[in-house]
DNA sequence: CAGATGACCGAGC
DNA sequence: GGCTCGGCCATCT
């Protein structure tokens, strides 16, 4: 489809670097829709089918808690992923948050 | 076109 | 620190 607002939110995903992670809030703000944060795990939802492979397990919400683990197959795999690169999960939450957060607006600017 | 939906966020208790 | 409520707005039906 044409470009849309899943587009933008995929861009700014593929440009997590590996072993980081970012919000919700943060990719909607990049993208200029600060209020949109909804829009950005709506967005997500189609991520199972874009293309290139989106890495949706790098987004969580402010909290640094992993929301949408169970959009996964199986759910486990978000938190699997995320260790895999370094990242420590915890009760479903990200370990140390604020050292991996990643600041999409301080890539793009 | 109108109503419902949603992987959220911030404020209040 | 955790739960509840309202708002926000693009996409879907």
């Amino acid at each position: 489809m044409e470009a849309s607002f899943y587009e933008q939110v995929f861009e700014i995903a593929r440009l997590v670097p590996k072993g980081r992670v970012t919000s919700y809030g943060a990719i909607a703000k990049a993208l200029g829709a600060g209020g949109s944060a909804r829009m950005v795990g709506y967005a997500m939802s189609n991520a199972g089918i874009a293309q290139p492979k989106v890495p949706a397990h790098r987004i969580v919400n402010s909290s640094g808690l992993l929301t949408g683990k169970f959009h996964f197959s199986p759910p486990e795999l978000m938190q699997q992923l995320l260790e895999q690169e370094g990242v420590k999960v915890v009760n479903d939450k990200i370990k140390d948050f604020k050292k991996v957060f990643w600041n999409p607006l301080e890539e793009i600017i």
